[in-house]
DNA sequence: GCCGTTTTCGGCCCGACTGTTTTCAGTCG
């Protein structure tokens, strides 16, 4: 059974609970915690059976002994104890924008309203009418909350969706003269495999004119909050995106500030105020006296680490290797030098494999995969010679070279599969479950990796946690597995690619169907903390055995 | 409730914006 996702459910449960009460630090601590078991790359259960929750980042004593209670047990008594205090509508009004836990507690203290359906009756008889800190203007705006809740939900959309808004809202910032610094912050500089809203940083030499510009785009639907260095608005497909205008010269303490992540923002401030520094978004001060701010890097070296690559920003122990000097060297997109899932359309084959050629020719890659299967042609192996000899007659400078693999259903693998003269490398597709039980891939020959693992998105489970079997078998096997940045959310995340890469397993990086996102799977590989050393398209083939006469 | 290359106690990021206010509380990121 998976159970990552329900404790952390939980957790939040208790600190939305203990947000009503106005405690003041424990709900942030029940958040902190069920964050960063959503970011395991593991199963509780595995954690508990080595005595290991207590390592698990913002879990300490008593918050592991509720998380030992519900995997025994399957409650939280102290869950059940907060839920009886407050009827469960109470915590949804806290779900309303712009009314928090003061404002749904006073609600419920004051008036009885238990849910927003109920505040939405409360404000229809006029029963808010009088209630002190409650003027026309708040009133109005609780019922466009209460109203604007039914219209839309305020999910998370997949990075390349939230990555490609992001972009054309900055490229039609970015012609304006007055922007003279840009850049997209916040989890999308992450990679965030999700990503909640977009922020935006620029500075400007006119902030009230980039404002207004950005406000009057025209994909804006709806303008939240102006003022004059940060606008919130809302964008067609229903996003939030934040710009915010600074000076030049707080320029990096702003773009480090607004990367987050959050945690990853408290444990840099802590470690400022130990070595007497205060750090803001506006720069890093020690007294009166400013001593970084213009470039992240000149933050990061005023508390003497060296820069760290936003996408490993999470408190996941960057910044203990930071200090250390051992931060990984992050996979770059320059280092790839390949790619190697592209299937040919039937009959079409010589047409793609020139538009590959050209395209490859573009990107400076060395070589290019092409996929085939046994679906796909009656005879594959000649179909890769015919394919290779086509290759040759491009008129391509530079031609990277062509390589041809061999897509197989894992289950039909076979040893034999590996001897297969006419190719490069073996995909093996993967069905949704987990392998089963003594299934071996072919042990010798050439390169293997398992195709876009396709997971079944059902349960509750994270990304993680559902290719965990996947990683386990993968690195026994030596076999490597795909990275896409379409698949994250029913294949391998970023916390799945880290839990392989400590064990030693490989990936393969992939741009999806439509080829224009390596950049987005690198991001991807790097949030892993994946080297060049862990990928298997950063090397080059081996090159073609003698007696097979290939012209490439 | 968590956490610690000066701490096992005393901190916990901190500033912008909004609405309702004569000086601030609540929310958000």
């Amino acid at each position: 059974m998976s159970s990552n996702t329900e404790v952390a459910e939980r957790l939040q449960r208790i600190a939305d609970l203990l947000d009503l009460k106005a405690e003041k630090f424990k709900p942030e601590a029940y958040r902190r915690a069920a964050r960063s078991i959503l970011g395991l790359g593991e199963d509780l259960t595995a954690f508990r059976s080595r005595g290991q929750l207590d390592e698990i980042p913002g879990v300490g004593e008593a918050i592991r002994k509720k998380i030992e209670e519900y995997l025994t047990t399957g409650r939280i008594e102290y869950l059940e104890r907060l839920t009886a205090e407050v009827p469960p509508g109470v915590v949804e009004l806290m779900g309303l924008p712009g009314l928090g836990p003061k404002t749904a507690a006073r609600l419920f203290g004051e008036l009885g309203v238990s849910s927003p359906a109920e505040l939405g009756d409360a404000i229809g008889t006029g029963g808010l009418n009088g209630l002190a800190g409650f003027g026309p203007r708040k009133i109005a705006l609780l019922k466009e909350a209460v109203e604007g809740a039914r219209a839309v939900s305020p999910a998370r959309r997949p990075l390349r969706e939230a990555w490609t808004i992001a972009e054309r809202i900055r490229r039609a910032l970015a012609e304006r003269t007055e922007v003279r610094e840009l850049e997209i912050a916040g989890s999308l500089r992450r990679r965030r495999e999700t990503i909640g809203d977009i922020d935006l940083l620029a500075t400007s030499t006119d902030p009230p004119a980039t404002i207004g510009v950005f406000a009057a785009l025209p994909e804006v639907r709806k303008v939240v909050m102006k003022g004059p260095t940060k606008c919130t608005v809302v964008v067609e497909p229903g996003v939030q995106v934040d710009l915010r205008v600074v000076a030049p010269g707080s320029f990096g303490a702003a773009l480090q500030y607004f990367t987050g992540s959050k945690d990853h923002n408290i444990k840099l401030r802590t470690r400022a105020r130990d070595l007497g520094l205060k750090i803001n978004e506006y720069g890093v001060d020690r007294g009166e006296v400013r001593v970084g701010g213009r470039d992240e890097t000149e933050v990061y070296a005023a508390l003497g680490l060296p820069w760290i690559p936003p996408e490993i920003r999470e408190d996941r122990g960057e910044l203990e290797a930071a200090a250390a000097g051992e931060l990984p060297d992050l996979i770059e997109a320059g280092q790839i030098r390949g790619t190697l899932h592209h299937h040919l359309p039937p009959g079409a084959e010589e047409a793609e494999l020139a538009l590959l050629a050209r395209e490859g020719a573009r990107q400076g890659a060395a070589y290019v995969g092409a996929v085939l299967g046994p679906g796909e042609a009656a005879h594959p192996g000649d179909l890769a010679g015919a394919l290779r000899r086509a290759w040759a007659q491009l008129a391509v400078v530079p031609r990277p070279r062509l390589l041809i693999g061999l897509e197989l259903s894992i289950e039909g693998a076979s040893p034999g599969d590996a001897s297969r003269s006419d190719f490069d490398y073996l995909v093996l597709r993967a069905g949704a479950s987990a392998p089963r039980v003594g299934l071996r891939p072919p042990q010798e020959g050439p390169p293997r990796f398992v195709g876009h693992l396709a997971l079944d998105p059902g349960g509750t489970a994270t990304p993680a946690e559902r290719a965990t079997p996947w990683i386990r078998w993968a690195s026994e096997n030596r076999v490597a597995l795909e990275v896409t940045p379409d698949g994250p959310t029913d294949g391998l995340d970023s916390n799945g690619i880290r839990a392989l890469v400590e064990v030693g397993g490989e990936i393969v990086v992939s741009p999806g169907p439509d080829r224009g996102a390596l950049g987005l799977a690198v991001g991807l590989a790097r949030r892993g903390w994946a080297t060049s050393r862990h990928v298997l398209n950063a090397r080059d083939p081996p090159p073609p055995a003698p007696e097979r006469s290939r012209p490439t």
